[in-house]
DNA sequence: TTAAATCGTACTATATTTGTACTATATAAA
DNA sequence: TTTATATAGTACAAATATAGTACGATTTAA
């Protein structure tokens, strides 16, 4: 179905968090505990934040991440962008002819351009703020379940 | 990423064939002529979209399938739950909690309730009508031999 | 009754996504 | 300068989702 990929909702859950210790830089590791994420994937999806400019990479000993925005100027638009690469709801609204089966006959080709942008703007709408700032109106079942998640889950490699 | 099926494509394309024959009906085996589509793709097509009381079917022989709404009265976001089922952009957003792997631990749960109704406006907003009428427009870069290729090619991006 | 067409379900191959592992590179501290 | 720590980049196997097809059942006009 039309869904994000679960990648990308983690990207929300580690920017959530970053923003929770701003302005320091955080480790990977002190992520997972915060997160209850996994090392190794909140490692590629920092990757990617990275290289879109959303976070800040320190390198070396006692490196981290922090967040390169404010969560304001963050959209959910560039978030799902540095995670999924670029956006086009159909195959055939780029340029790509060969990816389309139905080549020249099919009656839709570049139709899809109407609905691309209605998308594209209704994401780039919506900040990160905006989310953070819904989780603090308490619509949450369980708002504070983290705060006491202990993650006794170390993976031993 | 962020797409759309491709059967949901095919269904644009097969409504936007049922529209050019309105308001008689027509078989499979014509409307595989008409969108250079394979029958059994159109038919399951169509059969979602008759579960949704988008197009009309008639059975038995010289049966077929005609548009149940006017072209103007459908959404693509009618299409896109027609085809690949109940719209909500990651699975935190509905109450199954057990397809979140992290359980109560997750910081972002409910959170994405916006973005959700955000992309729902957008779908909503957008007519079959609207993009059957940008193809009359002739932004096509087919190179049909009766398309020409307009010099002035409006990319909405 | 026969032929034509939809309806419903099931199955298989392909593509995508996910999670993890491994090696290289950079930096702070000893 | 050496060592420990942490990110960067690439690659890969397993799990999941999608696509396309096939087959039999049902319905209806002739």
């Amino acid at each position: 179905m039309f869904k994000l990929s679960r990648l990308t909702d983690y990207a929300v859950v580690v920017l959530a968090a970053l923003e929770q210790s701003r302005p320091d830089h955080v480790a990977v590791g002190g992520l997972a505990v915060a997160t209850n994420l996994p090392e190794p994937t909140i490692s590629k999806v920092l990757k990617l934040l990275n290289k879109a400019g959303i976070v800040q990479s320190v390198r070396g000993a006692s490196g981290g991440y922090a967040l390169k925005l404010k969560s304001g100027d963050i959209s959910v638009l560039d978030i799902v962008c540095a995670i999924e690469g670029p956006f086009s709801v159909v195959a055939c609204v780029e340029d790509s002819q060969d990816s389309c089966a139905l080549q020249g006959a099919c009656l839709m080709y570049g139709r899809w351009g109407l609905v691309n942008s209605a998308l594209k703007d209704a994401l780039g709408s919506v900040m990160l703020a905006d989310m953070l700032q819904q989780q603090a109106q308490g619509l949450s079942p369980h708002r504070h379940a983290h705060a006491e998640a202990s993650s006794k889950e170390e993976r031993v490699q």
